[in-house]
DNA sequence: TTACACTAGATTGCATACAATGTCACGAGA
DNA sequence: TCTCGTGACATTGTATGCAATCTAGTGTAA
């Protein structure tokens, strides 16, 4: 949306609309299950539908799409079963990730770490709160000097954004306390330097909110809509 | 795998080409850093570009092909610190995935499993022996009911295939016993019964694969050739 | 009413053609 | 010799047009 609107240069169509799709989505411009038609997104972006496709390929293996041969393309959604999949793996790799970054942790990146934590207590609109948390999350491994990882870890978020739009606009106080408390934990140990502990709590913090997740299965799409 | 080389309906020329081109990197067809040319892609399936292009974009995401814009395509190549990055990220990933497929596994898969290990033990040439090893850990993981964690870790295991090939064919008698010792300690775990301690096992097991491949730097792109 | 065939319209899939860009060899000037 | 244009060629990027397929609606028969 808030493009640039650069010159986009001849051969970066393709990238442009797949980076313009996966905000539309992630901001909540589209829908879990909604359709996406390809001559649409081609005149949005004043394309052909060549280029369309294309990117409808990429976000379709980074799990943001479902595409049908013949039939079309939808804004993927996931059953709770999927998104608790994808709460466990995030279980296992945040923490390997954050080994990865810590060392590039200075003190005046932990204080910014804190600074986001703070303002995220005080956050009052749901968009804020969500931008906020990935936020902390992302910038504590922005650091990290490594090819796949980070960029995995994302996609983790990227499929379940919706989700975590849906659930913290019905969460109470009462978790969302604990959730803070456990940020401020994590803002601690790091600057202790206690990176064991650092880990051990982001790994309760994403099985905490998983957990919570799951005693909401309105929020997710029946199995047997497939 | 073993196409049946069907008709080719309408709508599935990318998807073909795709598994194809995939299939033809992991067997080793193509190496690391060569280049593929879109148009002899397409005359080798008898399309035009325009379904190349669309499974170039799946492979980029798959993470086994490299695209640069306006320039060209090639098999991407992986540094030592991204292989390991690799290994360090299946050590957290199958156990929690061999934890989903477990209820899975009846006393009949576990057998064919131990008859795996078995015969990779008496395998001769380095294609059977990577077959057979990956078929050991793939057809262990088979039975999860995940929809995204065995995808990802089969992303992983393609993406490092052309290392393993590599460190196969200069591995010494030693540190294969060692190897095939690990295979039986699994699926003696499994089948006892005991999932922490196959777990275990199968975290080890890739964790000393890592360390030994982190022996042989010679086996990868230079940093400094990016 | 229900099930089924059939048609019209909408949408996707892809081959072709041309435009944009990159590559590489060659030659002129320093 | 080295550096820097310069042009021809190879290759990629995408708009257009048409074919294949799906969907929804209508009508017909059981």
């Amino acid at each position: 949306m808030s493009d640039t609107d650069s010159p986009l240069k001849h051969g970066n169509t393709a990238v442009a609309i797949a980076d313009g799709l996966r905000h539309a989505i992630l901001h909540g411009d589209y829908q879990p299950g909604e359709r996406i038609v390809q001559d649409q997104l081609a005149s949005k972006y004043g394309g052909s539908r060549i280029p369309v496709r294309e990117a409808l390929r990429q976000l379709e293996s980074e799990g943001l799409v479902r595409l049908v041969a013949n039939t079309g393309a939808w804004v993927n959604s996931l059953t709770m079963a999927e998104c608790s999949e994808v709460y466990q793996t995030r279980e296992r790799l945040e923490p390997l990730l954050l080994r990865y970054s810590a060392e590039t942790l200075t003190v005046d990146k932990i204080t910014e770490l804190d600074s986001l934590a703070h303002r995220m207590e005080s956050s009052t609109g749901t968009e804020e709160f969500l931008e906020l948390d990935r936020e902390f999350h992302l910038s504590m491994y922005r650091g990290a000097s490594t090819s796949m990882l980070r960029e995995l870890v994302i996609r983790l978020w990227n499929t379940t954004q919706p989700y975590r739009r849906a659930y913290t606009q019905l969460v109470g106080s009462d978790h969302r306390r604990i959730f803070h408390a456990e940020h401020h934990m994590m803002v601690t140990a790091l600057r202790d330097g206690d990176l064991d502990l650092a880990e051990q709590v982001l790994s309760m913090h994403i099985r905490r909110t998983r957990l919570h997740l799951e005693r909401h299965p309105e929020l997710f799409d029946d199995d047997s809509s497939r």
